[in-house]
DNA sequence: AATTGGCACTCGAAGTTGTCGAGTGCCAGA
DNA sequence: TCTGGCACTCGACAACTTCGAGTGCCAATT
């Protein structure tokens, strides 16, 4: 084993030893728990090389040595390999997703399986609907003034929206309108509905257009366009087993948790259902610099409808997050691919 | 003023200064910063009696007093009256609430208003539908054995679901029984639904009744029986403030938030809009022993659709949490019954 | 040249002691 | 019934010590 080998091997052995002990690990207790087959001197003499890469760091001198988030980095990257879920895991997640009525019990369901199985924060996109296509339009009036639109998709999700119009309207405008709006977009995929009803409008009487296009202009913004929005979030209780360090840094997690924004931003970038994207610590936005997020796409096919993913500790077991989260994002996929 | 009285005015000082500063307070500072025109001897006395009565407690020998649960109760029931809202807060409650075009969107702006208003954690309950009336029944058929329910209520809600049907459906079938369940329930205020559909299957071909069964149940079922069941949440990030003594307690109150069952339960005994609940410490389920509740009925008309409110810290500030949680749910019941 | 054992050194954690002062209870006198 | 006085208690805090884990460096070994 080359010089550069072991050293890496010392690093494997420095995170997994931190991971499991929350403790810096010092260089005895290193060569006491790994096979490292070298003496306690030796490891020294490596540990200062890595510190020296900044690949682990001292919180205070003579005390043992803790990974550095490009420590971590390379860990993810070069030393682990991925933990196989163990049958009682597997079970698990057939168990908790099966059964699951709806694309939004989905979503409910997987968020809850996540946090469980990585005892950590999960977070799941809902589905985006620009793959998804109409099957149902609805409007239902409220008041002479306000109408009630409804989306029903292949999916079986429903979307809905209150629409304040400029006039009032009578029954049967809004059943002409139901008639040739369902005519207009049925069996469209959500990114062909815009061309679809452009036209519209100019097919009413000129006094009911501003309200037609009312209507359709609602029907783009909020069906078309921001959908992938809403988010689930899950253990939120598991902070506490984050550690200490993590008490300053408390505050901001919560509030990027509960206002979703950062998260989804985050989220934002998707990614293949193929490949997961792991986040440590700074490379993260401020809110979030104190943690590691894991994240993958996932949907049917092999374009990601979403992401779904964890928020932890930078000090988190990398394989095993990464093992569940890949493996629930592919069943979920498999259970999005059948229902669709 | 009588020896009583003036024991009572002490205790009213305690919480003041405690809720104040999160200390422990002594005789002298008491003395000092409040005009009880009689000396730090005298208060000690009337602190021994206090103690005696439970009412107070030392966290040590020779550390100030801190009011105990007991304390606090009194000082609710006894000792306080409504703080007024300031102009400002009162701009915000109506800044915040208004736009709000949905049922949804008026309790998801409610929640938030309520999280910042009191800087501490808000729940409001979903409104119940018992009082709602039915606007508009919609089946959309997913597959040949799944169709999707969709009820809309008067006051703009949508409640939908998916039905797992025990036989394939044609859209003639589907057709019929859209009518008749719409003729049947529109108008109708959701207690009355039952009887309305009891006889509905009878009316079909002895073929299908199983089928129109199954979608009566479900209607029944899903959105005549458990509709208060959703709970808005938000705030959570202020449990960073409520202070050090709850560290210990702060997982099971995380879990508490998240589950919703226990807040459900909580809240479920509802009230009238014109009354307001306060729980101290343990006079609650034991997961949130170490918090106070404050929670009040809201919706249009004297009786409560659902329940508001706010968890804290026992050491809270309950005049001010009052009167924001009571002015908030009188100005939501102002809103929907504008809307309904 | 790499590895190793030895050794002096550093520094935080934890324990010890002593001081300080806030707060108490009690009592005698106003 | 209130008040001032007084002895007492006990936690907070600071100074000091000890302990030990962990380090860096070096000379000896392979």
């Amino acid at each position: 084993m080359s010089f550069d080998d072991r050293k890496l091997e010392v690093l494997r052995a420095i995170v997994e030893d931190y991971v499991a002990t929350q403790e810096p690990v010092g260089s005895k207790a290193l060569a006491d728990r790994h096979q490292l087959g070298v003496s306690p001197a030796t490891i020294r003499n490596d540990m200062a090389a890595l510190e020296e890469e900044g690949l682990i760091a001292q919180p205070h001198t003579s005390a043992g040595r803790v990974p550095t988030d490009k420590g971590y980095r390379l860990f993810v990257d070069r030393l682990s390999t991925v933990k196989p879920l163990s049958p009682a895991e597997r079970r698990a997640i057939h168990s908790f997703l099966h059964g699951a009525v709806d694309l939004d019990d989905v979503v409910a369901r997987t968020v809850r399986l996540l946090a469980q199985l990585t005892r950590q924060v999960a977070v799941v996109q809902y589905p985006s609907l620009t793959r998804s296509t109409v099957r149902h339009v609805e409007l239902v009036p409220l008041s002479p003034a306000r109408i009630l639109l409804i989306v029903i998709t292949d999916a079986g999700r429903v979307e809905q929206r209150v629409i304040e119009l400029p006039a009032d309207v009578d029954e049967q405008l809004v059943a002409d309108l139901r008639a040739r709006l369902g005519g207009a977009v049925h069996g469209l995929e959500f990114s062909a509905v815009g061309s679809a009803v452009e036209s519209l409008p100019a097919a009413f009487e000129p006094e009911d257009r501003a309200t037609v296009s009312a209507i359709v202009a609602t029907l783009l913004d909020s069906l078309v366009e921001r959908h992938e929005e809403r988010l689930a979030v899950a253990g939120t209780a598991n902070i506490t087993r984050f550690g200490h360090e993590f008490d300053a840094a408390l505050a901001p997690l919560l509030e990027a948790l509960e206002e979703h924004v950062v998260l989804l931003k985050l989220l934002g970038e998707a990614t293949s259902p193929s490949t997961l994207t792991v986040r440590i610590g700074h490379e993260n936005p401020d809110e979030l610099s104190a943690a590691s997020v894991v994240t993958t796409g996932y949907g049917p096919g092999e374009r990601a409808l979403a992401t779904l993913g964890v928020v932890g500790p930078t000090r988190m077991d990398y394989p095993g997050t990464i093992a569940s989260v890949g493996a629930v994002a592919r069943y979920v996929s498999q259970i999005l691919a059948a229902n669709s």
